[in-house]
DNA sequence: GGGTATACGGAGGCGGTCTCCGAGTAGGTG
DNA sequence: CACCTACTCGGAGACCGCCTCCGTATACCC
């Protein structure tokens, strides 16, 4: 099972790495349908290799993003053990909208990965909800948070605010995200 | 500035009821970002008569949608002398959702002409945000709704989670709807 | 029936996705 | 150091969708 692979070639290293950099540059400045092709063409390296490295886009956000998705990770079992259980999770949402709107279309990207095992960013995903779900427990244990929230709602909720932000202004999203947060408090629930 | 216009040719009439037909069927199929070329095929038209008669995706969208769109802004006048302001609001974000979902993809598109003067569809997005308005204030008044929430910003919430709803089943939709209703009950105000 | 304003249709330019395979090269081997 | 081979590169090309433009067709008015 486990296939000892040897280190990639130099030529390859070094075109995986250019298109790493061109990828981002590309993401940030248009958006996560930026066009692969110029990608490729900032990159410096033809486009039969983007997609030999990267056979779909959702492997290059992958990569792009990997880095940065497991730092939220990190921060959630930092948060874990500090202060009050529901500013923790409150601090964490807002660690999660700030990565969910570096690129434009991310929160789409990542809402359709979300429950799609064979998506490449599943895993991603998967690490981020379960960082979440922990958060969320412990917030519901301190009775911070009403009980019936899943850690699977709260990611959902967050990202469909910072989808929003993207057609509002900053100002305007933080708000959404305050009035959706506030709303998951123990208590509110109606039904 | 009132330029009489004479009614349209036979023919242009014909077409333009074709396109609407196929335009609805293919969008209900495949979503908002269906092929108009294919549109054009179904409907038995060229893809010329198709752009003469509506220049842009989303002026043939708001065609398809005018009569949708216009029966929400009848229902939120409906709902405004009827029972509790709570219920009435609730009651019709559910109307709301359920319109936005009536094409993957809707939501997305609604949410990109709302603060667009320029899209073919902001004339309707802002007919029911002042449906929405109405019952809002007659909510907050009545002390169901926190009273710093905007027509805008339910109006935008509720995109939002139809536009989650897209990735999830219709129950997990539900959730998130209720969730964020019930957080905007009056009370709930945080900070 | 004839003339004209109106409408039709699709060819074609553009740009994007993705595949496939001949040419090029890194790096281990003798 | 030179060679060989497995690995990698690059871009042509098939396909698709958007949108424009203009020669052709036709509905309608007289």
């Amino acid at each position: 099972m486990e296939t000892v692979q040897r280190p990639m070639r130099a030529d390859a290293r070094r075109n995986y790495e250019r298109l790493l950099t061109a990828a981002h540059a590309a993401f940030a400045e248009q958006g996560t349908e930026a066009s692969l092709e110029e990608v490729a063409r900032t990159a410096g390296v033809g486009i039969g290799t983007l997609y030999r490295h990267f056979p779909t886009r959702r492997a290059l956000l992958e990569a792009v993003l990997h880095d940065s998705l497991a730092g939220l990770d990190t921060r959630a079992r930092e948060l874990l053990g500090s202060g009050s259980p529901g500013e923790a999770l409150l601090e964490w949402t807002r660690h999660l909208m700030a990565h969910v709107t570096v690129y434009r279309g991310l929160a789409a990207t990542l809402m359709s990965s979300f429950d799609d095992p064979a998506s490449e960013l599943y895993g991603a995903c998967e690490r981020v909800r379960v960082g979440g779900d922990a958060l969320l427990a412990s917030a519901q244990r301190a009775g911070a948070v009403r009980d019936d929230v899943t850690g699977a709602d709260l990611t959902k909720l967050v990202n469909a605010v910072a989808w929003a932000g993207e057609h509002c202004d900053d100002d305007t999203a933080e708000r959404l995200l305050t009035l959706v947060m506030d709303g998951l408090r123990a208590g509110n629930r109606r039904s």
